[in-house]
DNA sequence: CCTTTTTTTTAGAATTAGTTAATATAGCGG
DNA sequence: CCGCTATATTAACTAATTCTAAAAAAAAGG
């Protein structure tokens, strides 16, 4: 029953990703907003530079979300359609 | 923009708890196959008695599984419909 | 090449989660 | 009441996450 055994892990680390109230944060505020650039989210996340750029990179190394970096700004989009549909299922009625 | 903050704590909360291999692995097993005791589900998992107990704990404290005893058994199933839409948006397509 | 702005990376402390063996509890059949 | 089976709880350890401050890197402008 378990050969998915390497399916359940890779879903878990995506959901694991996703499991953070600021990357939750990020992550729909991207899908309703389009893209963001770092500066900007903070302004709506109260939480150091430092930090928000390190829940970027998990996000990034998951492959949720990807940056384009535009001179000084890097813009993040979400990038992968997965998590967008468990996204807008998670808030749906709210 | 964060006066949602409860609400993503919420659901932070909620993910944190789905994103374990084994939890997710009890998880939908429970949805497709209804009711399940916890001998059966270790037979399916591959983990000690107490870790598989300690699991379930966790659901059931998060409000997504919930025990009736039956005898000497405990039957477990899935009690929370937003968990069992969001199981089956992650499963979809496989 | 110096400065400024935006973002990333590193390092360390604090907290939280996961695993396991051992012990406890609950219900049943004699 | 005893022993058996199913499940839960505790205690201890290890591993992973989170947070923050400080330092580094990357691009742009003068």
């Amino acid at each position: 029953m378990d050969k998915d055994f390497d399916k359940y892990n890779e879903i878990a680390e995506i959901l694991k990703v996703l499991a953070h109230p600021v990357r939750l944060c990020i992550v729909k505020g991207l899908i309703e907003n389009g893209e963001c650039n770092v500066t900007h989210m903070q302004s709506c996340l109260d939480t150091p530079q430092s930090t928000t750029s390190q829940h970027l990179q998990k996000l990034r190394a998951a492959g949720i979300v990807e940056g384009k970096r535009n001179g000084l700004e890097i813009n993040y989009r979400v990038c992968n359609d997965k998590v967008i549909d468990i996204i807008k299922t998670i808030f749906k009625d709210n």
